[in-house]
RNA sequence: GCGCCUGUAGCUCAAUUGGACAGAGCAGCGGUCUUCUAAACCGCAGGCUGUGGGUUCGAGUCCCCCCAGGCGCGCCA
């Protein structure tokens, strides 16, 4: 926001620089003071001091470092929009102008309204890929977490000026699925439930069913072992039926595919997330294997079939690489079918040229670390520069306080169920803090910030860091927390609504307190916290954020009269703050998916 | 064997990518509702950033050796 003062001043420093002989710094780095009452931005001589020193000059980096510091402090005087110079410990701070830079900031978050922090267009488009659930199984609260941060993702590369696409890849074939149609085929078929949440999860009661009728067990007696290879030997027909495009089978899976996306769906619309494409692992299937050969005759992949073993491609001896670091990956099993890794491929090369797409993310489970960079060196290989954007954006598994999720043993949890749960306590809490909230709004606003709270438990973990997940830590509504930050909303909300009109203009010309600076401060900062998220991938940039943000205006709230200020232009200030910091907390809740309510 | 991730307050996590005094929340203790929503605010207490070296004016951050935990390494996804 304040670009062109920066810019003014490092041409100044430069010029400084030039006249007295020292070096002169290309780019300086400019940074926000610290701690202050008031604030402004600062840039240090270190470096400059450091390379004097280096350059044979005897020189104690520190004091010279301060010496050049208030060399330059005296030459520039104190610029137009700053209130201040100073220079300090090597630093050089510049204090803006309170009233100026206030007044800057507030017009400018009224005026660009749910636009502020847009980031200027990016010449680039993105594809996200995120929610990739199996079908046949139920949602739980590990996807949950990769849905989250893939749509927090998006909306972050999107708001930042990125042409942006989302994709969803399930995986709707594979053994698991085809388990899943074997026990319903054969012992379930016309009992399945009509509600959709209770059919994705009686899906998946089916899929531990089955598992348990086909996994070898220790004490097994002869006739239980016949039984479950008879099994075993349907649900492998099975498979081999559905391959051969077998239309009974084709009709069973599709049917039982669309309950597992009708809860999918259903789910999705819950978390506000509206996918633009929808990729199946079951269609990349077969233009896989064409590029199996195409890799084969660019002399990419080995084939081994002849010897009886698979299509393999031997990724550090075709980069050249030395020492071992992505190894040797099969592409092709010795039977001629697909792996995840080959269809990979072919999903890539979809969205490198039907989608045009330059910056390819994969929000994927971190311990797939290799297997996403193997995929991206193939793609080098094959020639795709785009492969130099790829992005795996890992995150860390979720797991229960008493151990790892596990179908089989009935360990999961649901993401529906954390979300009924949720909305269940936002209830109560309605109840016992706000009892006059009108009975309509209590649904409306129990989903908003029981959802909030669950988003925000995942959102304000780094993505590489597991997370053991405890339902009462998760929906947790006091202090670090989604509805604290809602709540800051809420109650800027409320001040605005008992406010007759917002003032069209104020001067910010009094003796700011603290409180008010902090909170313009705060404010301030948002454009370049998308930036910074958007840059590094990183949704917790902007949770973070988002968090700072309410605090400072939950201390506003408590220290500063608004609309019994003082006078009445002092009380058109802080309407206009209040409304610029309402809007720029509906912003970042925006971007990490959360809704802002006016009331709670 | 090779490689990746993690280790910060009792617990759960941050730290503007090498900058000023390592910060929050929870839990604990003490205050603040006849005043714009107390899902909040204010204060106290809590630290050898796993250990030891190195680079640097400056290291939680970069490099090396260890320690502890987790994960991954040709026909699972």
């Amino acid at each position: 926001m304040f670009e062109v003062e920066q810019q003014s001043i490092t041409t100044l420093i430069q010029t400084y620089c030039a006249e007295n002989d020292i070096p002169a710094p290309q780019d300086l780095q400019w940074k926000p003071i610290p701690f202050s009452g008031d604030w402004g931005i600062s840039t240090s001589f270190f470096q400059i001091a450091a390379q004097e020193a280096r350059s044979g000059k005897k020189v104690n980096v520190p004091a010279r470092a301060q010496e050049i510091a208030e060399g330059v402090a005296s030459q520039i005087g104190t610029p137009e929009g700053f209130s201040r110079v100073e220079s300090v410990k090597g630093y050089l701070n510049l204090y803006f102008s309170s009233s100026e830079f206030s007044r800057r900031v507030i017009d400018t978050v009224l005026e660009d309204g749910a636009d502020f922090g847009h980031g200027e267009a990016k010449a680039e488009r993105v594809m996200v890929e995120y929610a990739q659930p199996n079908t046949h199984h139920s949602f739980h609260i590990g996807h949950y977490r990769n849905s989250i941060l893939g749509e927090v993702l998006s909306r972050l590369v999107e708001f930042a000026g990125f042409d942006t696409i989302r994709a969803s890849y399930p995986g709707d074939i594979g053994l698991g699925v085809i388990t899943v149609l074997w026990a319903y085929d054969k012992f379930y078929k016309g009992q399945e439930p009509e509600d959709i949440h209770e059919r994705g999860q009686w899906l998946l009661k089916l899929y531990v069913e089955a598992t348990n009728l086909l996994t070898p067990k220790d004490d097994e007696t002869p006739e239980e072992k016949a039984q479950r290879e008879t099994y075993d030997a349907e649900r492998r027909e099975m498979y081999r039926k559905w391959d051969a495009g077998d239309p009974y089978m084709r009709q069973l899976w599709l049917e039982t595919r669309e309950w597992s996306l009708e809860e999918l769906r259903d789910i999705l619309s819950m978390m506000d997330i509206d996918i633009d494409v929808w990729f199946f692992e079951s269609e990349v299937d077969k233009p896989s294997k064409a590029i199996v050969e195409e890799l084969i005759k660019k002399g990419i992949a080995d084939d081994e079939r002849p010897e009886g073993g698979p299509v393999i491609v031997r990724i550090d001896e075709k980069l050249g690489l030395k020492k071992e670091k992505y190894r040797t990956n099969v592409i092709l099993r010795n039977d001629g079918t697909t792996l995840y890794l080959t269809k990979d491929l072919a999903l890539a090369k979809e969205k490198f040229e039907k989608y045009s797409v330059d910056r390819s993310v994969y929000v994927i489970d971190i311990r797939q670390s290799l297997h996403m960079q193997q995929t991206f060196a193939i793609l080098k290989l094959w020639g795709f520069p785009q492969s130099e954007k790829c992005h795996h954006l890992g995150y860390g598994f979720v797991s229960l306080p008493e151990g790892a999720m596990s179908a089989r043993r009935g360990r999961v949890v649901l993401f529906k169920d954390v979300a009924d749960e949720a909305i269940r306590r936002v209830l109560a809490e309605i109840a016992e803090k706000n009892p006059d909230l009108a009975e309509e709004a209590r649904m409306d606003v129990a989903e908003q910030v029981g959802l909030g709270a669950l988003a925000y438990a995942m959102l304000s973990v780094d993505n590489n860091k597991d997370i053991v997940f405890d339902i009462d830590e998760a929906l947790s509504f006091d202090g670090h927390t989604g509805p604290y930050i809602q709540n800051a909303h809420v109650r800027a909300s409320s001040i605005l609504r008992k406010a007759d009109e917002l003032p069209a203009e104020a001067a910010f010309d009094y003796e700011l307190t603290p409180h008010e600076i902090q909170l313009v401060e705060m404010i301030s900062r948002f454009p370049s916290v998308v930036q910074q998220a958007a840059k590094e991938y990183r949704p917790l940039v902007m949770a973070s954020y988002a968090f700072d943000l309410a605090t400072a205006f939950h201390s506003f709230y408590h220290a500063v009269p608004v609309l019994k200020a003082e006078t009445e232009a002092i009380r058109a200030v802080r309407l206009r703050l209040i409304a610029a910091a309402r809007q720029t907390i509906a912003n970042a809740l925006r971007l990490l998916a959360i809704r802002a309510p006016e009331v709670m």
